[in-house]
DNA sequence: CCGCCTCGAGTTCT
DNA sequence: CTCGAGGCGG
């Protein structure tokens, strides 16, 4: 006889009204009031209390629910078999209990199987009930064993077969998939909604529920609906038609089905876990649709009803490896502009910081005023925020739902001038961009100067964005020529400054007059003259004052510049401005001249592509090292590319060289070409 | 004129 | 690292 801990007993009841609140929210009224990963934190702490005390096992419980009875406008449809879900594991020492579970049940006839591994796409689960290969019902999940019958809706579905192609399909079988709707389509029809001045979807989970649900299929059919199947059901005694689950998703192929990409068939659960791993870092932010996690289940689908199913609600064969979830509503506090080097008038959104993939995001680029039009996006709006793997987070857009309808936010209006200066914009070339002009502007001389400094151009160390912006203040600086004039006496007037450190930032300063012309070139920050062309410059000129006098002709004679860039360097030292700042550089006695490059090398001719980390060279030592024994080196993997050189843990660059063809080296060999 | 190869520029978080 | 555009060769 077991003793509950009261306090179990009053925790586990709170848990179960909360669910069954969320449960309500989500599927009845579609309308989900918490976030998966909240609902799944609670789901399990229900679980583990109930496992530690059996008795508070109720009869009533949602563990023990599949889940809440449908809304009744639709008429109903009960499933051939029922549509059971699936346990979760949460990282890889789950994983590996569900196997140890497995072969204590079954035996190591388990690990010979192998294990099946499919994309979870979070979407709507349906079920198609084909009868001689012809779609004649389709449906909800509901609660399991009742859904709702959506056949209509579906029928609109391009990716959904009216009749199925091949042979060998059963009499009568259900085939169960997920119905979704792509990121593409979900704004796209977001941004037609706010044309058409009609309510805007949440996400595309929610739209795509909500479309199926229609009872107007015309409505449904105009919605970007797409359809993945993973799985067949038929009555008992019917001969299953493929002997393992991957066998079984070539067959629904074959069928004309289509199935998710990126299918696995591992031998083992290490290959399991670096495949979801793979999915969850690198995949997963290419998609055009949304998943949750993968699923994995035993490959040999005889050892399916041995292995049973536990509690009435989750078969054992398989189990959903969820990832931590990529998207995240947050509130878009401000759209602010930052200036860039070139006067580009970059648009990011500063956002209540929120947890998305183990990460605090508190910022998102919004890439230009183009796109914050199309997604009608204001302060204060609720914003749908996606981040996966290390890319870049994302504004997918706004949950106007959550706007307050009776005193929305202001339209958002791009800048007529610079923030910063209050120069007039102009549009740039790129549609949807905007420049500040003004070559004086404070933020583009800040920017300029944190270019000039930086470790690809003059490499002054010591010299920071913060320092800069002290120095600009304190007006000892405006122009990169006025850092060479600077004394340790002046810079230790100011906070925060340190006798030692005052004097290591001048002599760093002084000690950069001495880099070679070509990184001067490329500091000065000129359109279109980054470092290749800055040394194609200095190279072919040999110092700074040939380059200032020559003429469009001849610049465009090099190899490798063309117009662009041609225009842009006889434009810039035509500028007067431009001119003293030459002048001043030159007071301040900074290297005008190019090294003379020795013409021989071993490496003479080659080009060369680094990735993943060297045994003893840094990246730039080793681009260095290939430089001067003759060699190139680029940043894209071609067919021009002689060799690839990797490291440990490479990027995608190694599997781009095998496609090609290209020979991949490492380290040890590099040196060995160079004898 | 088209397609391929490069280069330039901007960007978030740990 | 990725996108977009410059530049070149066919």
């Amino acid at each position: 006889m077991t003793v509950v801990d009261p306090a179990d007993a009053a925790r586990a009841a709170t848990l179960r009204e909360e669910i069954e609140r969320a449960n309500h929210n989500y599927y009845v009224l579609d309308r989900p009031t918490i976030s998966d990963a909240e609902y799944d934190r609670l789901f399990r702490e229900l679980q583990a209390l109930e496992q530690r005390n059996p008795t508070l096992r109720t009869a009533d419980s949602p563990t023990i629910r599949v889940g809440v009875e449908p809304r009744s406008a639709l008429v109903k449809h009960q499933h051939l078999v029922p549509m059971l879900s699936l346990g979760n594991a949460f990282n890889a020492e789950e994983l590996q209990e569900w196997e140890d579970r497995l072969i204590r049940l079954a035996g190591d006839e388990v690990r010979r199987s192998g294990y099946a591994c499919e994309l979870k796409i979070d979407g709507v689960a349906v079920s198609l009930t084909y009868r001689e290969g012809v779609l004649i019902a389709g449906a909800t999940r509901g609660n399991g064993v009742i859904g709702e019958n959506v056949t209509a809706n579906l029928r609109t579905i391009r990716s959904i077969p009216l009749r199925l192609r091949g042979t060998g399909h059963p009499l009568v079988m259900e085939v169960r998939g997920e119905v979704y709707m792509p990121f593409s389509g979900f704004v796209r029809m977001n941004e037609e909604r706010v044309r058409a001045g009609e309510p805007v979807f949440a996400n595309p989970r929610n739209s795509a529920a909500g479309a199926l649900r229609q009872l107007d299929p015309a409505v449904s059919a105009a919605r970007p609906l797409r359809f993945f199947a993973y799985q067949v059901a038929f009555h008992d005694g019917v001969d299953c038609p493929a002997r393992s689950q991957f066998e079984m998703l070539d067959l629904l192929e074959s069928w004309g089905l289509l199935v998710a990409p990126h299918r696995l068939c591992a031998e083992t659960l290490v290959d399991v876990h670096a495949w979801a791993e793979t999915i969850e870092q690198r995949v997963r932010a290419e998609l055009d649709f949304a998943i949750d996690g993968a699923v994995v289940k035993v490959n040999d689908m005889r050892l399916w009803p041995e292995l049973g199913v536990v509690g009435g609600r989750e078969p054992r064969y398989a189990i959903a490896r969820k990832f931590a979830p990529d998207i995240a509503e947050t509130r878009l506090l401000k759209i602010e502009i930052n200036v860039g080097r070139t006067g580009s008038l970059n648009p990011f959104a500063v956002l209540q910081p929120v947890e998305i993939g183990g990460a605090t995001v508190q910022l998102a680029t919004l890439h230009n005023f183009e796109l914050i039009r199309e997604k009608d996006l204001r302060d204060g709006d609720i914003v749908l925020v996606k981040r996966a793997g290390e890319v870049i987070p994302q504004v997918i857009g706004p949950v106007p739902d959550r706007r307050d309808r009776d005193n929305p936010p202001l339209r958002f209006n791009p800048p007529t001038h610079c923030p910063v200066c209050g120069t007039k914009a102009v549009p740039g070339i790129d549609r949807g961009m905007l420049y500040c002009p003004n070559f004086e502007c404070p933020a583009r001389q800040l920017e300029g100067l944190v270019h000039f400094a930086s470790r690809r151009a003059m490499d002054i160390r010591g010299l920071s964005y913060a320092r800069i912006r002290q120095l600009l203040d304190a007006g000892l600086i405006t122009d990169p020529s006025d850092l060479f004039d600077l004394r340790p006496g002046q810079l230790k007037q100011l906070e925060r400054f340190a006798d030692r450190s005052a004097e290591q930032l001048v002599q760093a300063i002084q000690a950069s007059r001495a880099q070679p012309l070509s990184r001067l070139l490329f500091a000065l920050g000129i359109d279109h003259v980054g470092e290749t062309a800055a040394r194609q410059l200095a190279r072919h000129f040999g110092n700074m004052d040939d380059i200032a006098k020559a003429t469009r002709d001849e610049i465009l004679a090099i190899h490798g510049i063309g117009e662009a860039i041609a225009d842009s360097v006889t434009g810039w030292f035509a500028n007067p401005a431009a001119r003293r700042l030459v002048e001043k550089l030159r007071r301040g006695e900074l290297n005008f001249e190019e090294p003379r490059q020795k013409t021989t090398g071993a490496l003479r001719g080659m080009t060369f592509v680094l990735t993943g980390t060297l045994d003893t060279l840094s990246r730039e030592q080793a681009a260095d090292l290939i430089e001067a024994n003759g060699g190139k080196v680029t940043s894209g993997v071609s067919k021009k590319t002689s060799y690839v050189v990797a490291g440990a843990d490479p990027g995608s660059k190694l599997e781009k060289a095998t496609t090609l063809g290209v020979p991949v080296i490492g380290e040890q060999e590099l040196r060995r070409l160079l004898t």
